[in-house]
Parts: C-alpha cells; sequence; structure tokens
DNA sequence: CGATTTTTGAGGTGCGTGCCTCAAAAAGCT
DNA sequence: AGCTTTTTGAGGCACGCACCTCAAAAATCG
C-alpha cells in the first residue's frame, strides 16, 4: 500500500496539519520542520495522491487556448481535438476553452491576457506570433500563478520546456531532405510557397530546408519564397508566374497549411513536380492518397492539445512532466503509412 | 459545476443507494428504475467521476505485461517505457508489471494466462506469436473478468480495437515506398533479412514491402528473405553470401529491430546500397545520424505502453477510449528528424 | 386477502487529502 | 522571568463516491 499523509506525519513525528502545510507550503513552519518532513518524505517514498488532493480542494483545472481567428483546416484540427480532450480529461477534471485572437494585433493579445484572474483560469496555452507586449504579458501572467506555454509557433524568448510544438527549423530540413531525395539527380529548380516570410516558424523552416538542399543537392536551386498573404487569387497569379519564368521546377515545397491552390498549379503543368506539404487536413490526405502530393510533415494536433493541457496541469501541480511523452514528434507520412 | 450522485438521485426520484446499485450494476434493482437513473443520467449529462469512485474503493489498476524474454534493444525501450509510465501513471493508481514468457511455448504462455486472478490483476497486454492456445486463454480471462489486449504483434482473432499496435502491412508498404524513392531509377536488387519468416510481423512487411515494389517500382529485384534466426554468425556468413553471388545490390530492408550484423555487411561493400531498418535503438539511431542507414520505420514503445495502459484501463471501467489517442503510427524517421 | 418476496430508502463509515479553528507548546525578546 | 510571537497539534468538516445494514415500502403470489 502507499504511504498516507497520516503514514507521513508519524514517520516524521510532527502532525497531520504539519504535513498538510509543508506539503501545500503553506507559511508558519520552521525550516527545521520542513526538512524533517522532506526526509521523511524521502524515507517513505511518500507520493502525493494528487486526485484525493483535488477532490478534496474541488479543484478542477481551467485552460485556455488562445488561436489566432484564422480559418485553415489545420487550426480547425485543433479546436475538433480540443473538444476531444475535454472529453477525455474530464475524468480528470480537466477542460480547456479557446478564445479566437487577431494573431497581428499585440495590444488585444496583452490586453486579454492582462484580464486574466487567477481563480478564473489555471493554465492558458498561446499561439501567436513574436511580440515584446505578449512576451511580457505571458512574464506578467506567471507571476500571478497562472500557467503558460508556447502553442505550436514559439516565442523565441520561451524556454524549450515552455514550448509545445516542433523544431521547424528541423521540419524544414526533414522536408529538404526528402526534397533531395525524392527528385531526380539533374539540375532542377524549387519553388517554396509561403503564406507570408514574416513568420517565424516560416522563416525557420526554409532555414532548414535551405540548408540540406545546400549542403547535400547543388544540383537543385532553391527560388525565393513565394507569399500569398493567404489570398488565393495572389497565389494562384505568382506560382503561375514563377512556373511560366522558370523552366526545369522539379519540386514545391509549400510551407504552411493551405496547399490547395499551390497544388492545382502545380498539377496542371507538363512536367509532375515533386509536392512536399505540411501538416495533416483532410485535404493534404486526400492529395497524397491520390498521389497529387509526395510527402507530408506533420505535427498531430491531438498530440500538441494534450501534451499543452498535460504540461499545463504539471506545471499548476509543481510536477515533473514525462518528456518523452511530451516530445511533440515531426512526422513524415506518405501514402502508405497515412 | 459537474451534477455528482446526488443531483442524479434527486433527479431520478430515487435514493442515493439506488443509484448507487444502479451504477455498479448490482442486483436488486427493477428494470423500470435501472431505466429511471439511466434517463437521468442522459438528462443530466452526468459523467461518473471515476477518480473518487476509485478512491472510495481503494482500488488501483494492476497490469500485467506479457513480452517475449528475448533482449534486443527494442524489447529493452519497451521495458524502460513501462518503468516510466509506472511513475506517470502513478497518479493515477495504475501500474504494470513485467512477466517474461519464451515465445515459443504456447503451453507455458497459456498457464501462466490461466493462473492469473482477477483479484490479483486487472488487465493483461500479451506480445506472444500466435497460437490457439494462447487465444483460448485470452478468451478465458476475458471470461474471469479480467481484460486484454494483444501488444505489437497481434493475435490474428483480436478484434482492431484490441489491438496495440501498428498494421505491419502498411509498414512495409512504407518501407517499399521508401526504398523505390530512395534508390536509383536503374535496375537494381533489393535485399530484405529478417529474424524469421515464421512470424506474422515479418511475413506481413514482407507482403506490404513488396506490393510496392512490384506495383510501381519494377526495376527493383526483391530476392527471397534471409532469415538469420537472431544467429549473427550466420546472419553475417549469409549477407555475405548473397553479395557475392548476386551483383548490382541496391538496397537492403532489414525486418527486424537487429540491424547490427546487416549494417556492418553492408557499409563495407563497395557500393552503398540504400538501407531502411525498423525500429529506433541506440544502435540505429546511431546509424541513423552518421548516415548508415538511410530512413527507419518506427512505432514509439512509449506510446505503445501507455496506450495499452489506457486501454486496458478503459476496459476495466467500462468506458469508450479515444481513438485518435491509441492510434499507434507508423513513424518514419530519416536523419533531420530524428 | 394475507403472506412472502423483492425493491427501495435512510443513514452511516471510509478512501486520502484540503482547509479551517482553537488551544497548547515552543521559541524569541526584553 | 515574564511577555510576545511563532509553531505546532488535535480535531472536524468537506469532496464524490463505494459499500454496508436495517427497516420500510412495494410488488407478487397463492
Amino acid at each position: 500500500m502507499r504511504p498516507t499523509t497520516k503514514d507521513l506525519a508519524i514517520a516524521a513525528g510532527v502532525s497531520l496539519a504539519t504535513v498538510d502545510r509543508v506539503l501545500n507550503d503553506r507559511s508558519g513552519v520552521r525550516e527545521a520542520t520542513v526538512k524533517k518532513v522532506n526526509q521523511a518524505i524521502e524515507k517513505l517514498g511518500f507520493i502525493r495522491n494528487m486526485v484525493a488532493a483535488n477532490l478534496a480542494r474541488g479543484k478542477d483545472y481551467r485552460f485556455l487556448f488562445l488561436l489566432p481567428r484564422g480559418g485553415d483546416q489545420f487550426l480547425a484540427g485543433v479546436l475538433a481535438r480540443i473538444e476531444e480532450a475535454n472529453l477525455a480529461f474530464a475524468a480528470e477534471m480537466m477542460r480547456a476553452e479557446v478564445r479566437h485572437i487577431h494573431d497581428s494585433d499585440p495590444h488585444q493579445i496583452a490586453n486579454l491576457l492582462g484580464g486574466l484572474d487567477a481563480d478564473q483560469v489555471d493554465g492558458v496555452a498561446i499561439m501567436a506570433p513574436e511580440f515584446p507586449q505578449v512576451r511580457d504579458a505571458m512574464a506578467r501572467l506567471a507571476e500571478r500563478g497562472i500557467a503558460t506555454v508556447s502553442f505550436i509557433s514559439g516565442q523565441i524568448s520561451s524556454a524549450p520546456e515552455d514550448f509545445v510544438g516542433i523544431d521547424n527549423r528541423a521540419a524544414g530540413a526533414t522536408a529538404g531532405r526528402l526534397m533531395g531525395r525524392f527528385t531526380p539527380l539533374s539540375p532542377g529548380k524549387v519553388l517554396v510557397v509561403a503564406e507570408t516570410m514574416h513568420a517565424r516558424d516560416s522563416l525557420e523552416r526554409r532555414l532548414g530546408f535551405d540548408e540540406v538542399i545546400h549542403a547535400d543537392y547543388p544540383h537543385l536551386t532553391v527560388l525565393p519564397s513565394l507569399e500569398t498573404y493567404g489570398d488565393p487569387e495572389r497565389s494562384a497569379r505568382i506560382i503561375r508566374a514563377s512556373f511560366a519564368s522558370h523552366a526545369g521546377i522539379a519540386g514545391v515545397y509549400v510551407l504552411g497549411p493551405e496547399a490547395r491552390v499551390p497544388l492545382e498549379i502545380v498539377t496542371a503543368q507538363p512536367d509532375r513536380a515533386t509536392i512536399i506539404a505540411h501538416e495533416r487536413t483532410p485535404f493534404t490526405e486526400a492529395a497524397l492518397m491520390s498521389g497529387r502530393i509526395d510527402a507530408l510533415i506533420t505535427q498531430d494536433p491531438g498530440h500538441l492539445v494534450r501534451s499543452a493541457m498535460r504540461i499545463l496541469r504539471a506545471r499548476c501541480d509543481r510536477r515533473e512532466i514525462l518528456a518523452s511523452q511530451e516530445k511533440i514528434r515531426i512526422e513524415i507520412f506518405i501514402k502508405e503509412n497515412l
């Protein structure tokens, strides 16, 4: 049987009340007594039953996901997974809500964060571009006892353990490697399509991609990134223009999750280029199955969501996390392992 | 606030005792009353707090992993993950033990299963080859109220929801696709190395591999599988012999987790063949990083272990699982996304 | 209809912990 | 030493549920 607080009290030679004070680090306990209790914890291998603790406290964990308002399919998937996680984690007294933000309005985001109260929210997962205001607001949340993690797009300041998402440089490098190995050894050009290169994620992916191509596939020339700004028409126009002005495009790397327009244009070309895109959505999935996309570099939205919630929860409980479980993998999908 | 059993009792117009009888399906309640309570559950959206229930019951979940005695690095990784999971799941009152079996002795396995008692063990995850005796023993466990899942190597009889592991045909197909795309378009031969082709896993991987190669890469010839029987010397001998008698070996597919010997021989050849292997171990990882292996097809041991435990737990609680969380992915690793 | 059997209710105790109160003990100070 | 302040202890109630007992109510049967 696992030792309980009662056993602990006896072993430490103190009362239950004192054990309780130490465990929940309340004030009014001498250093020496704290030490006695901690030694007893060591000796007994006491593991606190957080489940009973939360029951007693009547506590449930309320988390907030701050996500961009944008409506791409990847984000829709994340939302769906949050709903799912709410069901799965209901038994553990955790629930998450979503609040949408304008990801180009740091002021609004900072305001929202500033308005959060520790007895309404226990933790926040934030997906937002980097702004000093946001970073500061996050720091102030921490001071008020609200746990935070950066979600998917990491704030540069955030420590690795506060970031839930993939290493985008490595993801780009992965795309680069596949591009190199999937295209013929003869000289060719590679098109890179992004929504915007102002986002750090895109920059990092591009960086990783270029590194690999330059180092190991010098016969490939990576063209300057095309920015669609999320506008399908502009997107179609600039991609068509690229094909018109460049002969021998052997590959296309789509940096973001919106691959529809690039795909249409590319597949309409006489010579079929290798296409590598990011994120698994109903669209990219279908394209992969039908052979229009050659490989997908993804991160699992379900894992992202659950991991964020588990990490926030661990922070609330001042617990260590199980690193191996929370490491988000850069997944490679081809038709066969979808 | 979530409704409690007390709310349920009021809503159903019965007493707490009756609610309790229904929830834990004890006898002595009329059909009509059961129905009333269930309707109230629906209406209130009552979710039973299993955490409090288990606290009250003083219950903890004891699971058993039955694993082959064999000592490959992949299995060692699984063992390590079980230890890890024991820490992570301690808070949820679950723990797992490992018992080793001779995977060629169905009698021993069936005996072991037959000797298990429902008040010592709540669930069992079994990794064993297919034998009728084992299948029958598993069925009898179920009758005695002990949950079971097949672990990694699926019993053919087991329903998909009782299997924790990957689709090996698809894994083989994935390897086939990568082999096809990673090797030159010129004619070549592909060596397949397995520990034994008597295991269903190996057969399925080979099957999936061949399907893809035959369909899409007819310039590649897949040679008959070489069986090492886990013997390094035999292994070295037959692989060397293959290289001696076949010119133009463009690729090597190592079906199992023991890639050391094949790798040594292959890298010693003048012409470097593409190597694809299974499972992530310290050895294969190092080989991938140094470029001696081109790609790794893996399943995450940590995920396998946790998933098995969550599924067994859900069975015990007669709960649905979150399918998307329990789906084991066929992962592709290259140097860049390791 | 009365006798018997089956259902149901009321209430208690315990699981491991949080959190509160009040009084007692210990420590620190002049 | 006497006083003040800080620590500590004892005990109780609560959380949501399991499980037990005993008696009362309802259904069933002949």
